[in-house]
DNA sequence: CATCGTTACTGAACATGTTCAGTAATCGAG
DNA sequence: CTCGATTACTGAACATGTTCAGTAACGATG
């Protein structure tokens, strides 16, 4: 008989405590400060209580991205629908990913060296977190998909998707570094690199950059954790 | 009086021991498993002895930065002499930094995880380690100066080797993530790269163009730990 | 060579993520 | 309601980087 109205086993309401108590410090505290004891204490239970619900503190990590790549697609599938230029498009895709990012940069060195280990569960380009990243890659072949006819080859088109996304693991990587007030170098970076883009772009369609350009891209798109 | 014929100070010949037992460590078990016990045993000290010489473990990494760079310069310098085209002179030295890192690829996650935070003093951005990555600007330096006169505008000569060390850290990071069979992938990378690069940068001298890179690279190459 | 301030080192203690053998709580079947 | 298996949890133990009060060794000076 469940305590209180709250739904599910009791494994999957302990599960939701922790998880809640761990995302809130991580906000609050950062992932160094964060640690087991200190929120196992908080919740009245055992260190090894939070290890049985998550294998390690990377997976309480994990919850913490999934949350904000939900809050990403929201806010980005909102405002997709009031633009149709390709530039303007992925202008929100990437303006609204980096805003989820922005209550974490206080701490975004400590997530960083967390995720950055091709070893690591919550690498973003690691199997374990294929999915989180899908979620961001549909975002982005959204906004391609949905541009007015810009008469990209059907070739760069398909590899488009993945190149945006790992631009913007590299956007989010400057963005840890920009130690301007309100990170406001990341936000110009993406206005001009998004400029150069819009008018880089239509060039594609010449046969002889056409053919580099795909190769490059293909290159780089196979990058895996 | 000294127990052997070795130089210096007590102090100075243990100093020398721990960083000898250390990067030979590093180089064969990687930053995991290379612990300041396994290093203090074998050398038959306390683990306080090691950390009075080092502070910490990644001062000790310090060290090992320290002598990849020092192989990377006298590799690309003894290069260039032979080389006046400027992106040929360039591969010498992207080509030359990978080819001191091979050793490494196989813990390569491990040392980037310790690295990439803006916190931590072997961060290739940090103020600690400005010196060691001067080493590096100073090659593209002057990879770029010693190349047969190519008409750029001097600002963006100017700001060419902070952004060609930059690049040089992406690409170290591409080949972090390289599981291709010897890290062929970044090598081609690299290649193509550097064939753009070699048709793109005389457009430089364009008034429109060289005006949206300056301010491109200018932002950029701000970038601090 | 004796003294003594400096340098070098010791080893225990701490915080932390993780593991695991053991115990308790839960809950469906009978 | 009882039983037994599954699920949930406990708390001690371990490895590790780091700190630090205390001690030993050194080496310049008188």
């Amino acid at each position: 008989m469940p305590r209180s109205a709250e739904p599910g086993t009791k494994g999957e309401r302990t599960r939701e405590r922790i998880r809640t108590a761990a995302l809130a410090s991580f906000r609050e505290n950062g992932y160094d400060a964060t640690t087991i004891r200190k929120i196992a204490d908080e919740l009245g239970m055992s260190v090894g209580a939070t290890n049985y619900h998550f294998p390690s503190k990377n997976h309480l990590i994990q919850e913490l991205y999934l949350d904000v790549q939900h809050a990403h697609r929201a806010a980005a599938e909102r405002l997709l629908k009031t633009e149709t230029r390709l530039v303007d498009r992925l202008a929100i895709v990437y303006a609204t990913g980096i805003d989820q990012l922005t209550p974490y940069h206080a701490h975004a060195g400590e997530f960083l060296s967390a995720a950055v280990s091709p070893r690591s569960p919550i690498n973003p380009l690691s199997a374990e977190s294929a999915d989180s990243l899908e979620v961001v890659e549909g975002l982005f072949a959204q906004a391609v998909e949905g541009a007015t006819p810009s008469g990209l080859p059907d070739d760069i088109r398909a590899l488009l998707p993945r190149a945006l996304v790992l631009a913007h693991l590299l956007l989010a990587l400057f963005w840890v570094y920009d130690t301007s007030e309100n990170q406001r170098r990341t936000r110009t970076l993406l206005e001009r690199g998004l400029k150069l883009l819009g008018t880089a772009l239509p060039l594609a369609r010449l046969p002889i950059l056409r053919g580099a350009l795909r190769d490059m891209l293909s290159l780089v798109t196979e990058v895996r954790a």
